[in-house]
DNA sequence: CCTGATTGTAGGAATTTTCCTAGACTCGAA
DNA sequence: TTCGAGTCTAGGAAAATTCCTACAATCAGG
């Protein structure tokens, strides 16, 4: 702790302003740095002004005795993808306004996936078909880059002729032969199915509900 | 300023847990939080006591007269809270490690509430008790101004002891008692407890689960 | 070398924070 | 009902903070 004292007296030192200056700068008496940093009087800082010194020297506040920075950049946004617009084939206008999307934690995300950020999207889910594992209204945050030979047993996105469909995939083993199933034991199950005949949009890796 | 007594207040009134145990929290002596409320002793609290209880609490610090969140164009952030270090009454040392968020849209989140995102936070959940609705590892969004009379049938946060559960309470009709139970029904369910028996950290109202 | 302005220093006063304690009260168990 | 353990409350003590002030040192301009 005494550290933090050597420090900002130090940083005073080095831009010759004075304990007086930097102690009205806080608004304070113009004793009040000097007592800080020499009888170590206000055992902590304020944090009002903790703040304003590490704005003026140009430090990071954890120099003079503050939290650790909880790294404020890492987010990731993810639009949420308008489903009657892009399901079909048709040009899609890409349009900017109106969508909303999740943010997630860099980290948190790549504890998830390894997948860029720009290959990631969100789709809603509709109908019952998936029930009990996913719900009409669910949101799905789907993987684009994970299909194709890395396809494994897992929750897809398909696309059926216009629209998106959530179903499950089962790799038969050894082969190109794949099952395609809906968790709703109403629906009914597609078996030895070639890879070839389903376009899979993404895999499903995450999905929030709403309660 | 006052405001934020008032605002303190409610929420150990609500949560029944009075102020000599939330002074407790704080490591301070038992007529610390009284002081504070009724007096306007500290005129502010203390930077680490203000993250103690709004970790405790499960509410933004901005509640209790810290910093504004930034809002970035319509995206709002809700932090993941440490449960290990929120939940118990003994003293606890704030970590101050990099809290992971999620970013909800403004408009989106206004759909599913109307709660002030003050009050909002994220808790993961921990074992198997509420199968097949929540499993282990889910995050769950939690309205902590969601309860004291407002309290209905739903899923809950409750603080027990020193940790926090999830739990589905069911209030029966016309009275002050509750039902507790677990969705698992490998777990008890007890009936007709007290509301006061209870404490309601605030009602599950989303959660997302990794696939 | 003087003079006046400003600064750092340290003693101590004024104020605020923090703690301690005793009394009134509530609640549950005996 | 009585007792004991716990609470809230308020008064005031103890400790920390913030401020004030006087004094010595420094420095620039005469």
């Amino acid at each position: 702790m005494e550290h933090v004292r050597e420090e900002l007296d130090r940083l005073i030192l080095k831009g010759g302003y004075g304990y007086a200056s930097i102690s009205r700068l806080l608004g304070r008496n113009p004793a009040y740095v000097q007592q800080f940093i020499k009888r170590g009087s206000p055992r902590k800082l304020d944090d009002q002004d903790r703040k304003t010194l590490a704005c003026f020297f140009g430090v990071d506040e954890q120099v003079l005795g503050g939290p650790a920075n909880p790294v404020t950049d890492g987010m990731v946004e993810i639009p949420v993808l308008d489903v009657e617009a892009s399901a079909g084939f048709g040009a899609v206008a890409a349009s900017e306004s109106a969508h909303t999307r999740f943010g997630f934690d860099e980290r948190w995300l790549r504890h998830l996936t390894s997948a860029k950020s720009a290959s990631l999207s969100i789709v809603g889910v509709k109908g019952d078909s998936m029930e009990p594992t996913l719900s009409d209204g669910d949101e799905v945050l789907v993987d684009a880059s994970d299909h194709g030979s890395r396809l494994r047993d897992g929750i897809y996105v398909l696309r059926s002729d216009d629209a998106l469909v959530v179903k499950r995939i089962a790799i038969k083993p050894g082969g190109r032969q794949i099952t395609i199933a809906s968790d709703n034991p109403a629906y009914p199950t597609w078996h030895d199915m070639d890879r070839s005949e389903v376009h899979v949009v993404g895999r499903v890796i995450w999905f929030g509900r709403a309660l």
